[in-house]
DNA sequence: TAACGTTTGTTATAATATAACATATTTTAG
DNA sequence: CTAAAATATGTTATATTATAACAAACGTTA
């Protein structure tokens, strides 16, 4: 069931940036955005974008140190994650595909390892940065 | 068919470290274990590492910013990468399974985007770590 | 209301990575 | 062979990303 969560003043600020931004954000440039709300430190930032990870409301893109809101509106808890990157644009997006999703939660390692998490990222190039 | 590369000083250094190593290592690691060797800086370092991904003889952990050498032989150029990673000991293994590689390598995006490349993390717990 | 957990604010610093520039070395082509 | 081009090196400086550590405020809840 779809628990509705609440965040604190600084996690609904952070949470707020993210999920209007076009792309994926970095860190600092989240908290140069959020200057004029009164967060001052890096830390504020880091601080809520764990809780918001946790949360599953927001994604880290590792190749880019960025973050991303979630698309799929029930990905409470982000433990099967996958991404298309542009590597011309740069842009991202969540893939959300079942069958893809079950299938890698399905996956077992051989050598004993129950997976609780996977994060996919693919790299090409969209639409639009392939005709140019 | 499995060209022979050849690397420079520097980059074998770094290569060499880097599988002889029991795990991933960081940059900076990687650095201080070579100081004795002549390698004074970061971007020496960094430099060897790019070229040694490129032609797919190290993967970079993304999740971890650290760096394996690949145990896949014929893997020459690191297109499709899967590793399994140990949330408690952090131990690696890099996952060498035809049919996930295949199936992930198949998959499109339904933007039309094709994808060139892929990196896959899973994370759990190992054997080891389970039981304790 | 006291005790506890969580969030905040803040300063400082650690860890990761790249910029920029001067040389040197290796490879390629004429 | 040799000039030009490409690749690799060495070096200093700096940018970027992330965490440590501590004090204070807030908010539950027992």
């Amino acid at each position: 069931m779809a628990q509705t969560q609440t965040f604190s003043k600084n996690q609904r600020i952070v949470l707020d940036i993210v999920e209007k931004a076009k792309g994926p954000l970095k860190a600092y440039s989240i908290l140069f955005n959020v200057q004029k709300k009164g967060i001052n430190a890096p830390q504020q930032i880091y601080r809520a974008l764990d809780k918001l990870i946790e949360a599953g409301k927001i994604h880290k893109i590792e190749s880019k140190n960025a973050f991303v809101a979630c698309k799929n509106s029930n990905c409470e808890v982000s433990k099967a994650t996958a991404f298309s990157i542009c590597e011309s644009c740069e842009i991202v997006d969540e893939i959300s595909d079942t069958k893809l999703s079950k299938y890698l939660s399905k996956f077992n390692h051989k050598k004993g390892m129950k997976f609780k998490r996977f994060n996919l990222e693919f790299f090409g190039l969209c639409k639009k940065c392939k005709i140019k």
